[in-house]
DNA sequence: CCTTGCAGTGCAACTTGTTGCATAGGTAGG
DNA sequence: CCTACCTATGCAACAAGTTGCACTGCAAGG
C-alpha cells in the first residue's frame, strides 16, 4: 500500500494539516495518486499510533484549530525502506477499453461518445500539466535535487496523458464512419 | 464499478466457467483489467442472483464439476446501459512516481534499481503485447467488428507500455551520474 | 438577511479487492 | 511411490477506498 508513503513524501516536502494534505492530493502530488479527506484523516491517525508522524495543535483566530503533522525520523526510515522494496508494477484497469471490446456488437456510437469525452478531459488535464510546467520548470536543463525529481514525475504524467490522448484519436478515427469517409 | 462488466464482455465473447474466466484475467482481457478467481467467483455469484449470467452445472469424468456461466439478455442490457453512461476517468496511481519523489533527498540508487527493475517488467509485457499483435491480427488494416475492437486496446496497452519505457530511461538518464556523464 | 463556500476534523456504513485456507481427484515427472 | 501441478469451486478475515453525514464559525455575494 502506497497512501501512507505518499503523505509520508507530501510531509517531507512540507509539514501541514490532514486538510492541507487533502488539497494537495487534487493538485501536485494528486496527479499520480489520489485520496478523498476522509481517507487522509484515517490514514493520518494510523500512521501517528505507529510513530511514523507527530502532531501539534495549533490555536488559530477566527478558525478552527488545526493539527500540523510532520515526518518523525521513524516516518522517515520507513519512507526509505519502502523506496527500497521492490513493489509490484501497477495493475492497469481502463474501464473505457473495457467498453471499447464490449462495444463490438453493441451500441458503436455510445462508446464514441464516451471516448470523445475522456478525450476532452485528458486534454484538460495536459493542459493543466504543461501550464505547470511552464510556470514552475522554466529551465527544465537546469534542475537538481528535489525540482529535478518533480519535473520528472510531471514529465511523466505529460507523457502518459499524450499517449492516451493519441489512442483515443486512433480509436476514433477507426470507429466513427464521418473520420472514416475522409481516410478511405 | 467494473470487474461486473468486464466479466460481462468477456462472457459474451464466449461463455466460460469462473475458473476460465480467471485464466483469462491472466491474459487477453487483464492486460487492462485484473481480478483473482476468488474475486471471480464472488461476483459470478452475485451477478447469477441479479439475473445478469445463468449457470448450467456441467458433469466431466475424472475431472471435479463445472458451471459454465453465460450472458442473460438481462446481462446484455445492463452491458449496453454501462457502455453508454459517462464514466470518471480512471486516477492514476502509481507507486513509482511517489517513490521517485520521495527519494529527492533519499538514496537516489536504491529508486534506480526499482526503476530499472519496472523497466524490465514492461519491456517484457511489451514483448507479449507486441508478439501477440503479429499473431492474432497480422493485417490490422482489413480488421473490422469484435477483432478490429480488440486489435484497438491492443494498440492502446502497446502505447502505455512504450511510453512507460521511454519514461523510465528518461528517468535514468537524469538520475544516473554514470548516464550523465556521456551527456554533460 | 440569507445562502454559498471555505477552513477544519472526523465517524459510520458500505463496496471492492487481497490473502490465506480448504477440498478433491487426475496426471506427469523424478 | 511421492511430490507437484492442473482443474474446479468456494469461504473467511482483512485491508483499502468510497459515500454520506455531522459540527463550527467566518467571509463574501446577491
Amino acid at each position: 500500500m502506497a497512501l501512507e508513503h505518499a503523505i509520508l513524501v507530501s510531509l517531507a516536502e512540507r509539514a501541514g494539516t490532514g486538510y492541507d494534505l487533502a488539497r494537495r492530493f487534487d493538485n501536485s502530488i494528486g496527479y499520480f495518486w489520489t485520496a478523498t479527506h476522509q481517507q487522509v484523516y484515517k490514514v493520518l491517525a494510523r500512521m501517528q499510533a505507529d510513530g511514523w508522524v507527530s502532531a501539534t495543535r495549533v490555536e488559530q483566530d477566527g478558525r478552527p484549530d488545526k493539527k500540523v503533522y510532520e515526518v518523525t525520523a521513524a516516518g522517515r526510515g520507513e519512507l526509505a525502506r519502502w523506496i527500497a522494496a521492490p513493489a509490484a508494477p501497477e495493475v492497469t484497469r481502463s474501464d473505457l477499453a473495457v467498453k471499447l471490446r464490449g462495444a463490438a456488437d453493441g451500441d458503436i456510437d455510445a462508446v464514441l461518445v464516451e471516448v470523445r469525452r475522456h478525450r476532452a478531459l485528458h486534454a484538460e488535464r495536459l493542459d493543466v500539466y504543461l501550464a505547470s510546467e511552464k510556470h514552475e520548470f522554466p529551465e527544465p536543463a537546469r534542475l537538481r535535487g528535489r525540482a529535478l525529481h518533480q519535473w520528472l514525475v510531471l514529465r511523466g504524467g505529460i507523457g502518459l496523458e499524450q499517449t492516451a490522448i493519441t489512442w483515443f484519436d486512433d480509436v476514433i478515427s477507426a470507429l466513427d464512419p464521418k473520420s472514416r469517409k475522409g481516410t478511405t
